[in-house]
DNA sequence: ATTCTCATATAGACACTGTCAATATAATTG
DNA sequence: CAATTATATTGACAGTGTCTATATGAGAAT
């Protein structure tokens, strides 16, 4: 209990974090801004420099944790999943194409590289290692295939991040966008099943 | 010569789109402000709004003038070219990757929905009928597929903007981004033709 | 305990931003 | 020539991020 509340406010940087995410799912990466965070905390607009130099800083750590829960929820389910490749390309492909339609301020808060620092070492290693789990996937799949791992991963990880991105959009609604029910999205991943199965 | 200065400035309304495709070129879409880009123009601060009736609807004007451009590109290269759908499908798609590399801060314009009205009817107009010459290629490509021409068109139209956007989030450059001296994005595109050819 | 030091919070200022209202001026129309 | 309309200017307002000076809380050193 000696450090419940280590300081003025207590755990400000967390209550930051946690109010600034609100706010981006709500609002949009707009509506992050340093002032209405500090004011939704109960804190003076001076006061999150202490936690979060600037407004960057504060986005860019939304972000990493988005990539974090995403990738956390990719390896769960790789983990309940048999050793099928197919299976588990696939798993990683709709784990990213739910997030995004979930949470998709979230989402687009990722690839704002205005917004966030693109250079950030955490942030990379985190997006390696997604991208990672998809090379792994792709280099068991099966070996001697016309292209490289990379390009299989880059491509369907391109495809994911296009389709997602585009109808976040707004401006990309193709009229006819369920096939039989299903939504375009699911045809798309079955589309790209010809390289892995 | 009745029409050469209609007014106080002259074509201040042309004269305000080629400032702010300059600043976006340059700075990037926060940096097209209409007090910046009235500046440039040497006009007060106020002037723009007779013109453009706020910074999004000046924004959405660079926007739908970037895709009547991608569109006419598209257009004169698929006129110079044969019957062959699959070459005219590669031209399209090359089109759209050349243009997005070329020009990064106009590319990502189109898509900030944030920043430019989705809505705008010509805007929408334009997107369709790029959406149309995909489209017009898969149909005649080959009939009795497994999916629809509308999966594969927007299959690889999500593709080539996946690619395209994560690179110019520059949060996504695999190491080894080139094969035998060709960039990813041309294999890429050589991948997804297994569904033309 | 008292002092020292550092982390944290506040308050104010500055230069920006978009947008609006009031005003002025130019061009066109009647 | 008068009236009207289109355009441009100016000033104001509420925001924004970020910086500086100042104040305060908390723990360590003496």
């Amino acid at each position: 209990m000696t450090q419940l509340k280590p300081f003025h406010h207590g755990d400000l940087k967390r209550v930051l974090f946690d109010v600034a995410l609100a706010r981006l799912d709500e609002h949009g990466a707009s509506g992050v801004t340093i002032r209405a965070v500090a004011k939704d905390a109960g804190v003076s607009h001076g006061a999150p420099v202490n936690h979060y130099k600037d407004r960057r800083a504060l986005l860019t750590a939304l972000a990493k944790a988005q990539f974090d829960a995403l990738l956390a929820g990719i390896d769960t389910r790789l983990a309940e999943l048999d050793d099928d490749p197919g299976a588990r390309i696939e798993i990683i492909a709709s784990a990213m194409m739910d997030f995004g339609f979930r949470y998709p301020h979230r989402y687009r808060l990722l690839w704002s590289a205005d917004l966030i620092d693109h250079a950030d070492a955490e942030l990379l290693s985190v997006m390696d290692s997604i991208y990672d789990r998809l090379c792994t996937e792709f280099s068991k799949a099966s070996p001697g295939r016309e292209f490289d791992k990379d390009t299989y991963a880059v491509a369907l990880w391109s495809m994911l991040h296009g389709y997602v991105d585009m109808r976040l959009s707004r401006m990309f609604e193709p009229l006819n966008d369920s096939i039989s029910g299903a939504p375009r999205g699911k045809a798309i991943i079955d589309l790209f099943k010809v390289f892995f199965e």
